[in-house]
DNA sequence: CGCTCCTGTTACAGATCGGTATCATCTTGG
DNA sequence: CCAAGATGATACCGATCTGTAACAGGAGCG
């Protein structure tokens, strides 16, 4: 995959926000990877910014960490940033 | 992969979401997949729940849709969700 | 009824993921 | 200084992803 640099730049936020909140909490990568049922590996890549992660496990991460994932689309009001409508 | 319930639950939720907002803004999967240099069947994947799909991309199809993904991991507070600190 | 748009699903293909195990590096503390 | 803990990085491997192209079905409309 070759991700853009709009992805690459949104991922590596999520890492970087994850690893604070980690840190924060007083977790290691081993204890946030079996609150999930992961591997110490993917929560390191995943924190260092890799985008080809999968969602799913991602989502739980944040979530373990307190995150409310569900109030992410909530009426917040933004524009939309990336390209325009294309019609 | 084996997605745990957890992770399922939660691309579940995102995919809902993502699908709700873009007809919201009266985008097709089509208009939403070409602004973010994917496939529409990634966008369709995603919207029906698939949890392995790539991070990346997901976020991107959020922030297009306006959701502000930075303000995920903000100040909020929330009991962590799933285990205990293994500790 | 016939047409068009939107969406779900499939096959093909190469590229890549995550789990496991292992080693190197860095930081911290006694 | 040295030991222990935490993290980054790598090889191996089967399983799976996405892009592309194509077809099927449902919804809405004149």
């Amino acid at each position: 995959m070759e991700l853009s640099s709009a992805e690459q730049r949104l991922a590596r936020q999520f890492g970087d926000s994850l690893r604070s909140r980690r840190k924060k909490l007083g977790y290691t990568q081993d204890d946030l990877a079996s609150m999930i049922g992961a591997n110490r590996r993917f929560i390191s890549e995943l924190e260092r910014g890799k985008g080809t992660s999968y969602l799913g496990p991602a989502l739980a991460a944040a979530e373990a960490l307190g995150v409310n994932i569900s109030a992410l689309f909530e009426k917040r009001r933004g524009a939309p940033s990336s390209s325009l409508p294309p019609a």
